[in-house]
DNA sequence: AATGAATGAGGTTTCATTCAT
DNA sequence: TATGAATGAAACCTCATTCAT
């Protein structure tokens, strides 16, 4: 018992929703491979063999559990992004991906036990390394055609792959905060996205400039 | 009898290295779990109660792995950084910054499967987590070091939560470059280096210099 | 879905058919052990609970399987055998042997995976050891008491355990046969038949002419 | 000391013929399906992670036994058959025939609850018919052999196919035989090889003089 | 009559780890 | 020193079987 009583013969629709809520629980506090099957099971208040049933092996359970909760940041993320604006305000580049942010790290800080643990998980386990990695590429893709865009409204033009790297160091440069927020439990998600921000906007705003870093010869 | 054909009664220093070098192709390529002491041991060639007689238990094994290629890393990153240089040109933040990058991603690079992989594994395990986040931090203070120097050299002040989070940003941004750079074994790391610093210290840069960006009111 | 559309609400008695029609599928494909109450109700087009409600276990299931196709076995050959024929022709014991053995090599032809595959899986497994001996007995003993009839007819005498052994050498054989048949799809089974018969009667027959072999001295 | 106590640290032949001993003895009495490793280990005397080190998985371990069984089967039939004689007596196909059978019904006699039992339970589960399959091949061949010769002796001819047919026919009817015996622990083996013998060998004589059944038209 | 939901029980398998030689 | 032999413990998974609707 741990969620609310929740008696008998559930649809299979709620069971499912336990189940998986259990398993988050359960595979953040312990890790995948010292989660054990029975844990999940007494957690979610219901019998091994119907954990099988429905979500099948222990590794499907993890893949669903990663999967709910990617689903649930990207729909966070998709929906700030592209939400409601339609003032040409909120279609500047850099307001949209500040939304975009501040609704990662509020989503992060809110999971701070369930997301960001699964995440670090799954990077490093190989059966699910693809994956995150899938999620993280959807990820910085988006990323890059935000950048795209603001390069195009600067009238300039970027490499493809200039795109993509600086995509990917945005995404990692979160993931680092995020997990710097999981640990500062008292910082605010707000200001670490503004935060985030300056550093990400400003570089690349001097990117877009033309301004340019070289070693000294 | 000067250099042994490796066969038997090898004195201890060597042996923990073969058994260290076997763990570490082990644990890449297996994954922590997934990886067995006999498969370790076979490896190394070597009986298994050696393995547990000169580096003690699995989770020992892998925090002496995890360890000898973090300091590795730490000791190539900082003889780039402080290296060599003393001329007044070498000893520009940005350069020794710049440095740093290049070493970092000059290992990594090198280290293909090896070092990355046994991070990212590190991360998600509960029991190493402390010793990866140990090893980042001191990645990051050395950056937040580095940063300060150069905002003092600005004649600037800057928070010291603020050059902590930066310090995180980049480290995470590089992060996650290197992966991307262990996905993309055709790319040059020294180009991965200039890339991360065109985004990293033009922005850093801004920030020194007082320029700030806002979410519109 | 598998058997004809099988829609809802049927008389008890042909749902009972359909079940057995998909047991003995699945049995036959997967053996006793493997085979899954799951399979056989969903290859019945039905579920679990019915299949409990009207055969019972999934020992009794297997059972009723063995008992219906051994069922159908013996009277294809006692129709064979004791059948149509009155004229003094036809009861010569050896044409009635020879009917008998045509009719089942036929029946084991028509039923290539059914009945033999049960046949040989219920042979080992012990719960079922009993049943099949019990039928082993039935044919045995009509085999016998063909044997003695023609015995009787040459006015010789044999033993009881002479005729039992005999009677158990030919199903043996035919079962051995049997399975050769099996194996050998593009074989015609009336031509075993007549196989069988010119190996067993010959034998047979001069057996009951008093012929004997006996080791060298 | 004198007879050691049989303790522990013993070398692993040993060891697997124990096991072997052990799990012939669990499966013939449970069948393979009823049969729990942890009954084998305990009767081995041994713990379960041994069995598996030495003979692996369950259906190994039943391979093996099958196969050790057959071997001793095998060897006792062929050093009986082929073995000392040299006579021109002993060399007469029925005297080889004869000595083969009196092999084989002595064989099973004398292991009526451990060669029979395997053999039988191995036939009905799929994934070891084959390995019986093979080896009622190899009987079967070596007996069409011994046909074979005693029809060149006999200066006639038959077809490969009939040679076959009729050793099949008669490993069958051995084996029908075999239960038989096993099912009267008081019988004789020697005196059912001879009652074998007098069935086969008269019927497969008179083919051999070319004598043919055939139905009445 | 018919079924989705649910479970007790047990089996195979795999490890990390340690004696005893 | 070095290792073959040995094991306690536990995990995953599957199944036959039954309620409650």
């Amino acid at each position: 018992m741990s969620t609310p009583p929740a008696f008998k013969r559930l649809p299979r629709a709620v069971r499912e929703q336990q189940m998986l809520d259990a398993a988050v629980r359960v595979f953040s506090a312990r890790g995948y491979h010292a989660a054990s099957m029975d844990e999940i099971a007494e957690q979610a208040g219901i019998s091994k063999p119907m954990v099988y049933a429905y979500l099948g092996t222990k590794e499907d359970l993890f893949i669903a559990c990663l999967r709910r909760e990617a689903l649930r940041l990207i729909e966070a993320v998709t929906a700030a992004v592209g939400g409601a604006g339609d003032t040409a305000d909120t279609d500047r580049p850099d307001e949209q991906l500040w939304r975009g942010l501040r609704a990662f790290f509020g989503f992060v800080g809110a999971h701070r036990d369930g997301w960001t643990v699964l995440y670090r998980q799954a990077r490093g386990q190989p059966p699910f390394a693809g994956e995150v990695a899938e999620l993280r590429a959807r990820m910085a893709e988006a990323v890059a055609v935000l950048l795209g865009r603001a390069v195009a409204a600067a009238g300039r033009r970027v490499s493809e792959v200039d795109l993509d790297v600086m995509a990917y160091a945005l995404v990692g440069a979160s993931e680092s905060l995020a997990d710097w927020l999981t640990d500062h439990p008292d910082e605010d998600p707000e200001r670490a996205a503004t935060r985030m921000m300056n550093i990400a906007w400003l570089g690349a705003d001097q990117l877009l400039r033309g301004a340019t870093w070289h070693p000294a010869p």
